[in-house]
DNA sequence: ATATGTTGTGAGACCGGTCTCTTTATATCA
DNA sequence: TGATATAAAGAGACCGGTCTCACAACATAT
């Protein structure tokens, strides 16, 4: 049996339509299923098919009905339990109106990003889910738009687009999660992400090109603000971006004059870095130390303590981005959304009630 | 600006020809970069085609050519930390090698194995990576190589099939880990996976038909066996597939009247079910129980005890099933081969040494 | 001068489907 | 019975590339 020796040249409709003893036409008319053909011709012509194992050729199919059945993602990193569960929502939600998703990752990096998205849009997909690096290089989105290509952005808005965008309550959520920190006594809060920054500092929210990262950060700001605490971007680090990055931008937060008594997490792999940060200065959470992640991920449930996290509905998100893109491939009539999956704070055990 | 208005037939190749002024086969040339074409009308055809954004049609592309630049991936739950791992190192193997990857989730059942499989040889993927739900059910894998389109295996082998598979060393790692277990002064130990089973229990090794089970728990029998331990099946259970039942799988084994001291975890999924079910029955690890998961997940790092881990590189699995799958695509000559990423066991905190 | 080779370009078939248009066979009605 | 409607099947263009082949123009060899 030599199986795979040669390429053999597949079976066609009409190899199929030869051994059937019909036409081209109606042989293609049974196995594509459109048309009207008796009973008898399809018997025969689906006994022929099921004899040479006929498997039709979907990219064939796509180039004259000039649709693929797939929609293309474009996250920023596939491990990222972030986007993997998205990912997860999104197949789902494509699977279920018959589309297919091919994956893509940017690395977070704009070349990357730009590169991927003309890739897919060569391979014809017919929409689009991207999760752009930075808001304020948009030249790409904009090809994507004028090739024709429904698009939706995912996690992160970009209002200049005018474009369907699904994102989180970011700005709330972080409404929500410094509130409860201020709440329990809290007066210096640091607020860590993972994005790249030149000094890890921060002097200008409105220069952050992440929207959901900059939404989150003007969040606290105000809080705090509000609160009527000093200087409230002093403590938003910027550049968590790996183990020892993270390290060291905790270890220079805590030694602080007056190092801050809860850290903010912007996504969970940060948290995670930041939890073992903590491990390693021998630091107890929340005795020394208070902080809540962003994302319920798996292990923020597990540790001692378990981490009070911001739960994210990312799974929801995912769907929810899903379906507005195949709404908007299917040509439903819908005005340009900006559609925001609330979040909701889940109280666990890092945080802790300090002054009186 | 009505951008996404109207469809809009999209630029081709002889649309370029014309603006440029020149054949179609010449224009062709340039934009394909193939054949020979004098530098003066590369210029023209360039300039053209930059002026009326030509995107070439990837679909024709793979029509004419036969190859799609795509491999297929079917995996068994991305969602899965082993899976999401390896997706990762066969993407990365696969972008340095100019493929793409399509992904698609059988959730471990085979009918949706066998039809994913038929959509991606239908998308007329140029290589397919698979993750058999069953080592018992093969025909949809022999069509595989009928259509000629080359295959390797991932996490389980089928000797049967006469093609490439890439697995961790499960026997051994599994020899490994109970080994350990054993010289800690283990006597009665358990191992618990996720497979689908009947009642739950196990009476014949042999039926396991998922093979990287089956050889783990093969060593972990052959280790009790040349221990001179009694009964090596008795404590292998089947069937943790979610936290409610893997629940019940805990207690029941816990409560049995010679309850194991030690637990072995198939993979990272259940190793985290069953901690929060030894934490919600207020069982301490390793003081009560002790045990060791599969995978170097997340949250085996930060958990307290830290998880006694097996390390399986997931990612290189990944990245040698894909440089493997890349091999054969180009028809490098190489025997089948099963390749085996060997595993180490990494100490944490979770094994008590018991006895004296 | 003619034969031979090389290089650059054009014409058109082809990949494997879909789909429109035409033709043929059968049913319905006056 | 002939006219008309309708259902079923066939012929062939088309999608947007690739690629083979033919041919023209010019260079080199004989």
């Amino acid at each position: 049996m030599e199986d795979s020796a040669h390429p053999k040249r597949s079976v066609t409709v009409a190899d199929v339509a030869k051994a059937a003893k019909v036409s081209k036409a109606t042989a293609a008319r049974v196995l594509g299923g459109y048309g009207v053909v008796s009973a008898k011709i399809t018997d025969q012509v689906m006994a022929a098919a099921a004899a040479l194992e006929y498997r039709p050729n979907e990219l064939a199919r796509s180039m004259s009905t000039g649709r693929s059945g797939i929609i293309g993602v474009v996250v920023g990193d596939i491990e990222n339990a972030f986007f993997s569960l998205a990912v997860r929502g999104i197949s789902d939600a494509a699977r279920l109106a018959g589309f297919n998703v091919i994956i893509a990752n940017s690395g977070e990096e704009l070349d990357a990003e730009r590169s991927a998205v003309d890739l897919l849009i060569g391979k014809r997909v017919d929409g689009l889910i991207v999760t752009p690096a930075r808001c304020d290089s948009i030249d790409h989105l904009h090809h994507i738009r004028r090739a024709g290509v429904p698009l939706v952005l995912f996690d992160r808005a970009i209002p200049e687009l005018d474009v369907d965008a699904v994102t989180g309550d970011d700005r709330d959520a972080a409404i929500a999660a410094t509130r409860h920190l201020i709440g329990q006594g809290h007066r210096r809060l640091a607020y860590v992400s993972a994005m790249d920054a030149e000094g890890g500092g921060l002097t200008d929210i409105g220069r952050i090109s992440n929207s959901a990262v900059r939404e989150r950060v003007e969040g606290f700001v105000s809080v705090l603000t509000e609160a009527g605490l000093p200087n409230p971007l002093h403590y938003v680090r910027l550049g968590a971006t790996d183990q020892h990055q993270t390290d060291g931008v905790i270890k220079r937060l805590l030694s602080d004059s007056a190092a801050p008594t809860a850290l903010l997490a912007s996504d969970s792999l940060v948290g995670l870095r930041i939890f073992k940060s903590l491990q390693s200065l021998g630091l107890s959470i929340p005795k020394d130390v208070s902080m809540i992640s962003f994302l319920d991920a798996d292990w923020t449930s597990v540790t001692v303590p378990p981490i009070t996290i911001v739960d994210q509905r990312v799974y929801e998100m995912g769907k929810l981005a899903g379906e507005r893109l195949i709404a908007r491939i299917e040509r439903t009539p819908l005005a340009v959304e900006r559609l925001r999956v609330s979040t909701s704070l889940v109280l666990r055990g890092s945080v802790a009630t300090i002054g009186r």
